[in-house]
DNA sequence: CATGAATGAGGTTTCATTCAT
DNA sequence: TATGAATGAAACCTCATTCAT
């Protein structure tokens, strides 16, 4: 099967060095998730380039020896709130296939489309503040997790449609998924309304469904 | 018109201040020339975060002093290497949008994506280069010519299809445009094979083209 | 009233920014205290053109860092070190003053020369060191303070004068006040003798004495 | 004698090197000037810390290479720059004081507080540009020559008075001219009215002729 | 555990000066 | 002689990280 990284997942991981405590007490949870959302506040205010730990420790209410108790450096906690933001949006995709398996494509395409813009929405701002980290941060082994869980359910699901059988369905899978990407991107970026986000999420549900039944072979 | 600013074009100028000099003169040609694919090369071999300004100059074979007498900040020069290849790939898109013109809608689709892959591939490092440039640096005023510049081309393109109309051609041409730019990175990203280049041509080829056919008003 | 500014309280303020935390424990003000003492040194070992921060957190003890984490930049330092020498020799006048108020105006004379030449003899280096930096940095903002506490100490006095009344106190005050700075800096740019010193000393003070003799309306 | 070098004429030589070349030539002659003008522009419009060769060498409309054929270093342009200025008032001054010759006590004093006012206000800019020039070039071996003129003029003009013989020239001469030099830099830096000159100059003429005339021995 | 002052390597940028044209 | 592109040492300043309290 192809291995394909695409850009909103793409992130490398440079320091695999794992969170020094695992935040167990809801104190520590607190503070992590602190943390994670001063992360995005802050980059979302500077950008990667001008984001400080000192100034996501402020942000967060903390001081920089407790953000450092919690991960041992500054690529890690990029990576860790990139990674929580990833694997959300994962479930969400992942609990959609698994819903429409068995269904006709019509219905997974506008299932998986939904959920990827439900997930995109419930996390405007983390998904505007990450893009620029997961691109940075070379498309490594970081996000090798979350690219093989959602392709996998995406192309798993494919393959248990009612109406239609495909030949490919990893190439299949990686072409619908990852057409969705800069399109959504661009929206968000663009501060669209809502009604353009509307239209676009038709738009994509059309397209995605127009290229599915080309690619198809009846399933007889 | 709908105004997206999408992934492979989204950089915002922070600093719009001007190179220092204008190059008019052989020498200053080449040593501009030789920053900016020393900028390139720094980019893939250290990434942006860990590309200086030092190590630039050092690989172009001159004085860090020359890399400021042309631009004024290392921001600026990462603009500027940005500007200059999106506006390359505008002009190869641009030209083959006008070569299109008047064509019925398959062979627009065709000559579009060729274009983009071609543009993208004679580039490739390039391309991977600037990825993070583009999305590190906001969406703002940087590329909007360039934007704006590649899909009033589409956009008159698609007007002047021999085959079909379309209600709405900025929304079709912002789709379009837009779904192919994450699989395309994604292969730039995954350095994959010749064979797997037209794969992937072949399929957006066939979904852009599904995606018109959908989205087009027969013209009679 | 008038305001003049004068030279040794000529010192303007670009940066405004204040100190970037308030030296509230005490190895905070220890800090603090070898750096402006360390400026002093640079000063006066360097000059100003080649007074550098490295030099300065070198000579005191500390880190650069340390350095930059209680002044944002190194006008903010000089200004700081300026700021803290004058604030000393407007306390001296102002005390000299408020002891001398409705003193007869020989009294006065006397008080507030040997104020000045106190409080100067006892700064001698950061007198010398900083003329340089309160000409340099122009003549707005920053020693305005300094300026208005001493003359309105010095007028407020030549007000209660008890053997006579001036006509116009401000102008007086600023003649009075202006006249003594340049030969006292003339002698410690020369490292003149004590009793060089104790010569001009008399000087000055036969000479303002004359002056507000002249310039007085007897009090009946 | 006391040798005492004041505050306006105090600077440090460091670099005695001479000018390469003596403008013969009209040419170089103006070019000179040119260069002259715009140091002072420059110093007045960004301060000594901020003056550099290159935007001296702009606003004169030469090149730097041009500059540098006139001037060895920043440091010898500054100084010949300091040196024109300060001959310009000294020879002033010294006019004032052979016309001075002679004559009574007053009119002396009247002569040379109008002098010195006169050579002030002719250049004000000057005098203002380059008062940090001459504090931040130490006090050292450039303006002897200057200070030795000035001095010297003083004292021969003092102790040819009609009315009167100073048992202590040198040290009259030092008060007196000494004194009147920071209020008129305060006067200057405050960019008083022409009304306020007046007002100071009639004061200054007030303090140094009741000084001179306390200083004085009848010469019966 | 939390704090935040201190560290200092290293990045960005400036600018006096040179020298080939 | 004039030019101005090139140089590169050195200045300013930042910020990830540590560790004494």
């Amino acid at each position: 099967m192809l291995q394909f990284s695409y850009s909103h997942f793409q992130i490398g991981i440079m320091a695999t060095r794992k969170p020094r405590k695992r935040p167990s007490q809801s104190r520590s949870i607190v503070t992590v998730d602190a943390i994670f959302d001063a992360t995005i506040q802050v980059l979302l205010g500077f950008g990667l380039e001008r984001l400080t730990t000192t100034k996501v420790a402020e942000r967060a209410g903390v001081s920089v020896g407790t953000l450092y108790q919690y991960f041992p450096n500054k690529e890690a906690l990029l990576i860790a709130v990139l990674e929580r933001h990833l694997s959300r949006v994962v479930e969400v995709v992942e609990s959609a296939c698994s819903r429409a398996h068995g269904q006709p494509t019509k219905t997974m395409v506008d299932a998986v489309v939904d959920a990827f813009f439900v997930a995109k929405l419930e996390n405007k701002s983390a998904s505007r503040a990450l893009y620029a980290v997961s691109s940075e941060l070379g498309g490594e082994t970081v996000v090798s997790r979350s690219i093989a869980r959602s392709e996998r359910a995406i192309v798993d699901m494919l393959k248990s449609a009612s109406d239609c059988r495909f030949e490919n369905p990893a190439m299949v899978g990686f072409i619908a998924s990852s057409a969705v990407v800069t399109p959504v991107q661009a929206l968000l970026a663009s501060k669209a309304s809502t009604a353009e986000f509307e239209a676009v999420r038709l738009q994509l549900k059309t397209m995605i469904a127009a290229y599915l039944n080309e690619a198809r072979r009846a399933s007889n």
